[in-house]
Formats: structure tokens, sequence, C-alpha cells
DNA sequence: CGCACTCTAAAACGAACGTTCTATTCAGAT
DNA sequence: ATCTGAATAGAACGTTCGTTTTAGAGTGCG
């Protein structure tokens, strides 16, 4: 028998943030669009984050960090050449955006350039996801044979590439960028062999 | 003798919107943040911008799409090689945001994000400044005597690449980003001699 | 001077914002 | 059955939002 996984209103409130922060950023998604999106009300929404927006918005980034690193990994997971693995990633990037109607991009850019250097708590909540995407692709890239310091590097510029294809993506409704960033980084991985 | 250029007023609301927008985005904007920090009242941005907020913005955007324009050229003017002009790039941005201490990053991408899909005019803009960024990098290369479509995707990725890194910069309040992009998309380049 | 026009000033609008508050529902423990 | 504490519901607070409106300077021209 398949049973539909209950989900409380706690989480509810939590995964609604994440969906309208991803599209519309921090200080155009209202609580009261939230409480709406999340079939909750407002006296639940400041029950479980007595912090109100800022906190909930922190909540929603770390969802939106394991999200996209679950995403990441299960792409990193589908091949063992981290290269090939990589335009996987791209590939799955952009019929996610494809199939969003190019509305979901990544689920904290823009709340974290909006709040980068004015609401610490929410950057320091983007910096930790931004470094455990690099971790992933470290560590794919360690597994492969390369070199501490050479993974290091190209972990950064895979994230990077991976973030700015995506919003050039989004903005210009096409998949190319992340198309042709996946042959790109391929590339540049395999002239470390 | 040196006359500092009086700017009129019309000018002082968009370089403010731009400014603000850059540094957080469009929602958290608001109209009399922007009067206050171009020194001018409401009324003078109605008489201007008769089309309220957004005609604001799509100007703010134009703005600093040629303001960045702008720094594109110069550092790409700046050596005949272009893997060494794009290094010179990712220098040049990797000052300007730690000088800004962190705060100025790219003037347009917060908006675009946050607008994608959901203010057509503002995307359109956005989607303009980005073709015409990539425009500068295809013409560099095509100068260099790479191909057409080799120096078009390169263009694609090279942008991409920038943005990614120029944001992964200012969310970590590093130049490590940057400056490791710079490198990887010079041994790119170079490796379609 | 008087007229026309551009620009600035400041007050005021309803709507929406984040937040607080009080009341109520509803299990489970005693 | 009674108490307790978590969870929900919804009204209301003071602010701020984008926008509109009305009035007042400043300037050039006949």
């Amino acid at each position: 028998m398949v049973t539909t996984h209950e989900v409380g209103t706690r989480e509810r409130i939590v995964r609604a943030t994440s969906r309208l922060m991803q599209r519309q950023g921090y200080a155009a998604t209202g609580l009261k669009d939230i409480s709406r999106e999340a079939e909750a009300t407002l006296g639940s929404v400041y029950h479980f984050f007595r912090g109100g927006k800022r906190e909930l918005a922190v909540e929603a980034i770390r969802y939106g960090d394991t999200e996209f690193a679950d995403l990441l990994r299960a792409a990193l997971d589908r091949t063992d050449d981290p290269a090939e693995a990589i335009i996987a990633c791209t590939r799955e990037l952009a019929t996610g955006l494809r199939e969003s109607d190019w509305l979901d991009g990544c689920p904290i850019t823009t709340a974290a350039l909006e709040s980068a250097g004015r609401v610490p708590d929410i950057q320091r909540a983007a910096e930790d996801a931004f470094e455990n995407w690099r971790g992933l692709v470290r560590d794919k890239l360690r597994r492969s044979g390369f070199a501490e310091d050479v993974a290091h590097d190209l972990a950064h510029t895979v994230i990077s590439t991976l973030e700015g294809a995506e919003m050039s993506a989004q903005v210009s409704q096409s998949e190319a960028p992340l198309e042709i960033a996946g042959r790109h980084l391929a590339r540049l991985i395999d002239s470390y062999r």
C-alpha cells in the first residue's frame, strides 16, 4: 500500500517559504503569501518561528541547501567519470528550469544576493550552502584521482559556473548557457588528467 | 579649470536606483530610499518616471548594463591576449567587490533573478544586458582569431562564470572564487588555440 | 509685466507589510 | 473529569509601501 507521507505544518511552512523565496527572493515574499501557500495561518507561522521572517528565511535556505545538494549528489553518483557527471548536472538543471517555465532557478541565490553583507544570518546560511556544494564536487574529483589542490580549485569553478549558467539560462529562458557550460566544464576537468 | 560635471536630477535618480538595486534588489528598494539617496523628492521621481517604480527599475538596469559593459570593455582592451584579458576582468571585479566591503556585486543580477518570469520589462532589460556583455567577449575572441562558433560558446561560459564567481565571492566575502575562475577561464580559452 | 512650462515640495491615499495579541481547539497525562 | 501545553485561528497594531494630488518655486519668452 502506498501511503503519502503526512507532512507537518512546520515543514509545509518551510517548504512554501523556500519555494517562494526561490522565485521572488526574500523581500518580495510576504508572510501572508507564505501562510497561504503553506495552507497554514499566521498564528502557526509565528508559533513555529518566534524569530519571525528572518528565522524562517534562514531555515528555508537550509532547506534549499539540502535540496540542491541532493540533486547534485544524485547527478554526481550517476557516472564514475566526473566530467560526464558534471554534464549530467547541467542537464538536470536545464530540464528542471524548463519544466518550471523558467521559474525555479537556484533555490537560494536570490535571497543570498539580497542579503549579502546586510543580513548576517541569511548570508551565513548561504555561505554554508555554497561550501557544502563545493565539498560534494571536490570529493567526487578526489575520488576520481585528482590532486587535492586541483580538486579544490575545480570545485570552486564548477559551482560558480553552474550558478552563473543557471542564472543566465533563467534570464534568457534558454537551455543554451547550461548546455555550453557543461561541455566547457567537462573539457576543463579533462585538461587536468 | 576642473569643473565637476553638474548632474541633473533625473540622472541622480537613475544612479541611486541602480546602486540601491545592486545592493538589495528590486523589491527591497523603496521609492523613498531612492529619493533620499538621490537627494530628490518623490515629486521629482514621479515627474521623470510617470511609469513609477517599474519604469525606473528598467532604466536603472539599463544604466547597470552600460556600467558593467564599460568595465568589461576597458579590461578586455588592456591586452591583446584574450585569456589574459579575462584574468584582468576577474581582478577588476575582485578589487571592486573588496573595496565596497563586498556590497557592490553585479549591478543587475539580483533584480534580474527577482523578476525572471514575473516582471517582463525588467527581465527583458536584463536579458539585453547579458547579450550585450556576451557580444563584447565574443568580438574580442573573434578579433583574436577564434572561429565564430567557438567564440560564441566561449563568450557564454565566460559571462556565466564571471557572474557565478562574482556571486560566490560576494557571498563568501573572498576573492578566491574570482581569482580561480580567471585562471580556469584562461586555461579553457587557451585550450582552443 | 504676464503667461507657459518645467521641476520641486510636501501632504495624503488605501493597501500591504511584519508583528503582536487574545481566544479557541484538541490531544494526552493525571 | 480536569488540567496542561501545543497548535491553530483571526483580529488588530503601528509602519511603510507605491502612488496620487495639490501647491509652489524657478525660468525663459512675448
